[in-house]
DNA sequence: CCGCACATTTGACGCACGTCAAAGTTGCAT
DNA sequence: ATGCAACTTTGACGTGCGTCAAATGTGCGG
């Protein structure tokens, strides 16, 4: 990440590695004060909030390669809570090393900026899909969105397992279950997917494609000369 | 905000004041390559971005005191187009002469992790929004959400002017203008609101937290003090 | 192997909110 | 003033998706 091998060794030695979560483990809960950013090695992680009814609601997934904790830093305690839904290795960044670390060497504070700075634009995407789109754009993006983080870290985009129930896709799209099921099981006859309970095979990604392209938003980043 | 006097100096140093944008003109536009953050002075400003077929979708709106362009930090190009609601002034932040200051300065390093980390917060808490509630706690939540900015900057948290219109606070909101419309109407009918026009006054500011407290979120964040 | 708890699927139904339409307001420009 | 365009309000209507309910499938613990 345009880090020099001598600076990586000094990040790589306040990385603590725990032992591995089990399924329904708590990483942190909401509330609890604020000491470490995490980093997902292996598994998946659920980030979400309770309300006062009992009920939860899901914030995010959270997969291999991928850190939490990010909105904590703000006020030094955790705003959502964190659970693995499988078995998870975890690795613990302390955060006040890692500041500390930031100020020595520039280009890890750069890389610190960005990695908040593309939370910022993935959030406000997620804003924008649940703005202002249907059902049906909603579990598309979700899946695309899966398929394209499994890519980046080396698995197979088109064939894999979700660690998440119907019931937290869910909560983490704004649909009601039944309604991410139903979903599930027109794509199935429409054949963009063929799905058997936890596993997920994208038969055609392009259409899945073409459903969010339709009606939605732009992303068209290519260079321009701006005015 | 915990810097030095002679920090702020430096920081002071390298701020530039542009002259007041109009309504309606661009402060940037997507797909911009990215330079500077910008801190509202004084007026509104809305961040939108637009889907292939015309229609735009409200991102945020930004009053004084907040800052836009954190999402573009990540690619060094802006994500969406930020457009003056009506007469603004603008304080430009050079990015680069803020990180080499951050790099020296490390309280001011720790804002800019506490700034970036707080907006994520703060998106996360409209994702719930958007994800769970009614169109009902949607609107209670804009107002005070607004009524609560204003409040910090020392306008009256009860009597203020929408700068934006009934189109773009539906946007943001993921509701049609119609939807917003009746609402205000209706809220105004079980005396909450006097609204006429873009003059909005509280009248039952409890009735609209209890609201927002009915069903949704939980943010159980027990006092402390705040930035 | 059985039973129980839980996840998923599927259907029926109703409502909140989007869409369409039209009338009334406001403000700007001529 | 006058006319036009944009904004807002209000009503009527349709529908996407939530809710409720029941059947089926799945996995774990005894």
């Amino acid at each position: 990440m345009g880090l020099r091998p001598e600076d990586v060794d000094r990040l790589d030695a306040i990385v603590k590695r725990n032992r591995p979560l089990q399924r329904g483990d708590h990483l942190f809960r909401a509330g609890e004060s604020f000491r470490n950013l995490y980093v997902v090695k292996t598994g998946a992680v659920k980030t979400f909030t309770q309300s006062n009814d009992g009920d939860e609601q899901v914030v995010g997934f959270h997969l291999p390669g991928e850190v939490l904790g990010l909105d904590a830093i703000q006020d030094g305690q955790h705003g959502c809570s964190a659970r693995a839904l499988e078995t998870t290795a975890i690795c613990e960044l302390p955060f006040d090393r890692l500041e500390d670390l930031s100020t020595n060497i520039p280009s890890l504070q750069h890389q610190m900026f960005r990695l908040l700075s593309k939370e910022i634009g993935q959030e406000a995407e997620m804003m924008a899909l649940l703005g202002r789109s249907t059902a049906e754009e909603r579990v598309a993006s979700f899946l695309l969105s899966l398929s394209e983080r499994f890519k980046r870290r080396g698995f197979s985009a088109t064939d894999f397992f979700l660690s998440m129930s119907r019931q937290e896709i869910g909560s983490y799209l704004g649909l009601a279950l039944e309604t991410v099921s139903r979903l599930f099981t027109r794509f199935q006859d429409e054949h963009i997917l063929k799905v058997e309970r936890k596993h997920v095979q994208i038969l055609d990604i392009e259409r899945l494609q073409a459903m969010i392209n339709h009606n939605s938003s732009c992303e068209q980043h290519q260079a321009r000369p701006s005015n």
